[in-house]
DNA sequence: ACCGATCTTGAGAGCGTTCTCAAGACTTGT
DNA sequence: ACAAGTCTTGAGAACGCTCTCAAGATCGGT
């Protein structure tokens, strides 16, 4: 039996290079005011020592937690998991969080919480309560949440709200939606479609008006017309089902849709094939997302990527660094990148 | 500009209903002896006043830390991560582990390392030290690592192994890899096939032999060979590409594939396109994963569906709760489940 | 009623760190 | 060489909680 091995802590350090706790503490947190001599001889007993602070004891002391809170919606983040649809918010923000973090000596947490429950604000309260956090990441739709807002200014937690229009506290990150919508139908017009339609996520999203948005001014620049091609759908497969074959009886001479979720465009995908279009030749389809899963349909999917590790990554930066420019109510844009495979193509001759 | 609140402490709780601390502890802990009458009269100040115990301070007084450390590989996750190719262990240990860790008032963390570099006592050490985590879950090829298991021990902190052999200290889960392997080969006899082959993972990977062993076994039940029908990959997409020629050009009546990983399975199935094997017609394919992925390739890929998040479930409560049974040395084992989609068919009739 | 055992409650120390503040060691300017 | 700063270092309190231990309240048996 080994014996078990007592943690090693400020004071171990201290007694072995002979000087104070407080010399030790300045040491480890880079404080200035050492002497070069005494910083060398204290980082030594540290190093032979292998001490590391207790992130408890830190946040005890009355500074910094090192954690940050990402807070995900557990409805929703349940459901994808559970249909196996793959959790792309989750797993992108949280690597986009680890690596930032780590990089910086902090520790990324993720909480889910019910969005539409009463108790937002309780469920909330009690994870800040507990972890006390550094700052906080919210996604929509939380980040649109105004009881959730209040809350961290109340508290003082500095937070970053993604994809998120509503004015106020917080620094706000979007990843570009109007211009990667935008994007997206200009290539599609360069491509000679004319009657470019587009799925849209619910209106409670601010990042589905964005889209909308781009997508509008750039069918207005070619001089497009934009009526009869805009359907909402959830993000969900069922609702893209709905909102492609609305679309495509509504427009016999569509030839391109815009679907605001990977989702939505595999139910596109599944509406054309259903009534026999081919995908590109017919039809060409974007996608919103960039998940796995479009890498692998027949045809593979273009789609908008959005940088959701990247934006992530930000977010933790100006919240632990207070990043040069970290004013509340700032905006950030991260831009989004379209990645073209196979299922955009020329427009159909209408010969 | 509202009034930052002051975070609620046990003392505010114990100033409210008038008893001390200790018996606002005694409450929040479910601890005995209190009287029914004082216990409402805290419990009832308690939720006027919101009052969450911290962590930190609870971890600082010598009780758990209530953290759940999950540690990942970080090349590996890095590399899925990238290339877009979903991270399955990651977000399905996750959700696993956020639902289970909240259910018992427990958060769970991600941590990634390094398994090859000789610094992963030192990084892991760094981790452990930082946040003194009640329990450490390790996956593969972690769970495997002599090093990993030998620095917890000494630290005497609980953990979990998930998918190794190694005997040793900790509880060890598995998935059932041998049935699984077994049972997706003995649906493939059903179906008339005589030669089965597997894309195996490397052989590092303990789960690797079990898979194996379970294919093995069901095809001398069915008095079918297996010389010249394993090859072995390395879990990613290019190995498979190489096993499935090697196997298809080795074997020129092999009928059925069954793949270590659904990126193997993805490339056999490219292999078959490009030698024009139909999918399922010719060539019967059967992946293990079940990442969102297999879902949407045509045709779906019928797979064994690894129950990751149920396997890190069982290993939190075990962890944390120290369920009965929960003896250091204890194997557990979750079963996979088959999940049939359109990629295995009869075997083609040989007239 | 009385004695010992058991319940219930509280007081005080301690966990590992950083913060504040004060004391001593150097500088610098004259 | 002396006063007035500036650096460098350390002592002690504080953070919010749980632990240990002791004191008072309550109970059961005779």
């Amino acid at each position: 039996m080994a014996r078990v091995r007592k943690t090693v802590t400020i004071r171990d350090v201290a007694e072995d290079a002979g000087v104070s706790l407080q010399t030790v503490s300045r040491v480890v947190n880079g404080g200035p005011n050492v002497r070069p001599q005494l910083r060398d001889k204290v980082q030594a007993a540290i190093d032979r020592l292998g001490y590391v602070p207790s992130l408890a004891a830190q946040r005890m002391s009355g500074s910094r937690s090192y954690i940050i809170l990402a807070i995900n919606d557990r409805e929703r983040t349940l459901a994808d998991w559970r249909e196996r649809r793959g959790t792309d918010w989750v797993d992108q923000m949280l690597l986009g969080g680890i690596l930032t973090c780590s990089k910086h000596g902090y520790r990324m947490m993720v909480e889910l919480v019910d969005t539409h429950s009463d108790h937002v604000e309780r469920e909330l309260g009690a994870a800040l309560s507990a972890l006390q956090p550094d700052g906080v990441i919210l996604t929509p739709p939380h980040s649109e949440n105004r009881l959730i807002t209040a809350l961290l200014a109340e508290r003082a937690i500095p937070f970053a709200r993604i994809g998120s229009d509503a004015p106020g506290a917080g620094i706000r990150l979007t990843m570009g939606d109007a211009g990667a919508a935008h994007l997206a139908t200009t290539r599609l017009v360069q491509l000679g479609h004319k009657r470019i339609a587009m799925i849209a996520g619910p209106s409670q999203y601010s990042l589905s008006g964005w889209r909308i948005a781009g997508w509008r001014r750039a069918l207005a620049e070619a001089g497009l017309p934009d009526e009869g091609l805009l359907e909402v759908g959830d993000f969900g497969f069922d609702s893209g089902i709905r909102a492609a074959r609305t679309l495509l009886e509504r427009n016999p001479d569509l030839t391109a849709i815009i679907a605001s979720s990977d989702q939505m465009a595999l139910a596109a995908l599944e509406v054309a094939r259903e009534r026999g279009l081919d995908v590109p030749r017919d039809l060409s389809l974007v996608s919103f997302d960039n998940t796995p899963i479009v890498r692998f349909t027949q045809p593979p999917l273009t789609a908008v990527d959005q940088p959701i590790a990247e934006t992530v990554a930000r977010a933790i930066e100006h919240l632990i660094a207070r990043a040069p420019g970290a004013e509340d109510g700032e905006v950030i844009e991260v831009a989004a990148a379209l990645v073209e495979r196979s299922s955009t193509a020329p427009a159909p001759d209408r010969g």
